[in-house]
RNA sequence: GGUGGGGUUCCCGAGUGGUCAAAGGGAUCAGACUGUAAAUCUGACGGUUCGCCUUCGAAGGUUCAAAUCCUUCCCCCACCA
């Protein structure tokens, strides 16, 4: 692939929110292949969507030639990035976030190719070379190229800075020049001289390009990516059941498809910009036959499947299809005694019935699966007839008789209830 | 430090002694319509095994009865210093 062609993917895509030195950077880029770099903060044990963006966009970089490198903020996570925060945060304990680094690294490493000969991908740990730097270097060294003026005129930092009642902690206030330290420090060990991050990260990415010039005297590059922005103007990537991640033991690969397959209409297309591999000529292929067909776009499933794909693989995929065919298309009489065993291997919320189950209304039995938040929840939907027990509807009079509705002989193979709450939930329940 | 205004259920916000589990809106859940959409309409919305149990910043008090009155304390906001 041309050089030229990696910031027109990236800009039909819509992917591209700001950049430094715009000329200068294409004809960088063209020069031939140069280090990208993008940073994660360990926040949590797994990433969530919101990260990737900028994971697939390191992941296009490589595609189109160019060596990317994967920070994980083993020094950064322990400070906590201020950037766009109302509040001062929780500082995470260092063992912690050691355990959170070690997550992270192997979650990235999915995403990047490290055996494609010279533009092989790089995973670093800012800790590397920040654990060891003593107060007074780092201040002489490092602090002296911050203006503090500069500093609070960014825009990240200016609504702790300004805002009544909140204020910013001078550990927080020094993520920046951290950050920017990661920058040069990557300049110097690698070469790079490109930094992505989401938009709020500008703040941070010109930081370290200023001190980069200061320090190394090479002229470097920043690229920020758009926050993903849904048309109903929720934030993306969370439900009400919670974020959904991309370590399957927190967000199964049946949630996650399931998470795209939702998508709304007026969503879907960009999404399918941002979050596949698709061709410019595929995606509006697609959109195209969707508008001229009725009924149910076909959008939703490609970007369900493309994207489950690629962060779970075609074994994950698989399986998030196969509980997806069995709650939504098929019948309970195809499934075989190994396929109940299977859904929930494959991520089917499933739980054993409570010994004590015959004495407990549904309502307390489900909201206790977590099939509902709270009882009434479910008595709201047995007043519909609205669950179902192995196919069967289920209303408000059974509520009581839990004894005789998980009875052994009601059972599928002799252990298995399937229920269905709504259109959407579904628990398989065993019974030992 | 002074003066004034506030803290109500997931969020916003009404409520100034019983008719208050507390108006209205949002969010959420379920149903209808659909496409496992959107919009719309309907219902639910502190918990409950429907007997009751637990809420209105916190703790005490007055009263047959308190979100509402009194006392102390905590927190937030505005203006002044």
């Amino acid at each position: 692939m041309a050089e030229q062609d990696l910031l027109q993917d990236l800009g039909w895509r819509g992917m591209i929110q700001q950049m430094t030195a715009e000329e200068d950077f294409k004809v960088h880029l063209a020069k031939g292949m140069q280090v990208v770099y993008c940073g994660f903060d360990p926040t949590a044990d797994s990433l969530h969507i919101g990260s990737l963006v900028p994971l697939l966009a390191l992941k296009r970089f490589q595609q189109y030639g160019h060596k990317p490198i994967a920070l994980v903020g083993g020094s950064t996570g322990l400070i906590g990035d201020p950037s766009f925060k109302a509040n001062e945060r929780q500082l995470n304990s260092e063992q912690v976030v050691g355990q959170w680094v070690k997550s992270l690294k192997t979650q990235v490493s999915q995403f990047i190719d490290f055996d494609c000969g010279e533009n092989s991908a790089i995973v670093a740990n800012n800790l590397d070379w920040t654990k060891n730097v003593d107060v007074l270097s780092f201040l002489r060294d490092v602090g002296k190229h911050f203006s503090i003026n500069q500093m609070i005129q960014k825009e990240s930092v200016k609504q702790r800075i300004d805002r009544d009642g909140e204020g910013i902690s001078f550990t927080e206030f020094t993520y920046m020049i951290l950050q920017s330290y990661d920058f040069a420090e990557l300049n110097k060990r690698f070469n790079c001289t490109v930094q992505i991050g989401g938009s709020d990260q500008w703040g941070n990415i010109t930081g370290g390009i200023d001190l980069t010039r200061r320090m190394n005297r090479q002229q470097v590059f920043g690229m920020t990516l758009p926050l993903v922005i849904k048309s109903d103007g929720t934030k993306f990537g969370k439900t009400e059941s919670g974020t959904i991640w991309l370590d399957p033991k927190k967000t199964s690969q049946y949630a996650f498809y399931q998470f795209w397959i939702n998508t709304a209409d007026a969503d879907v297309y960009k999404f399918l910009r941002y979050f596949t591999f698709l061709s410019e000529q595929e995606i509006v292929a697609i959109e195209e036959a969707d508008k001229q067909a009725q009924g149910r776009p076909s959008a939703q499933g490609i970007l369900a499947k493309e994207v489950t794909k690629l962060v779970h693989g075609e074994e994950g995929l698989e399986a998030a299809m196969r509980i997806t065919q069995a709650m939504f298309q098929g019948t309970l009489a195809d499934l075989g005694e190994g396929d109940l065993e299977q859904l929930a291997q494959d991520g089917l919320p499933a739980s054993e019935l409570p010994a004590d189950f015959a004495e407990k209304p549904l309502t307390s039995l489900l909201a206790e699966s977590g099939m509902a938040k709270v009882g009434r929840e479910v008595k709201d939907a047995l007043g519909r007839n609205a669950v179902w027990v192995n196919g069967e509807a289920k209303s408000s009079e059974d509520n009581m008789s839990s004894g005789e509705i998980f009875s052994r002989d009601k059972a599928l193979y002799d252990k298995f209830f399937l229920v269905k709450l709504g259109k959407k939930k579904n628990h398989l329940f065993t019974r030992r």
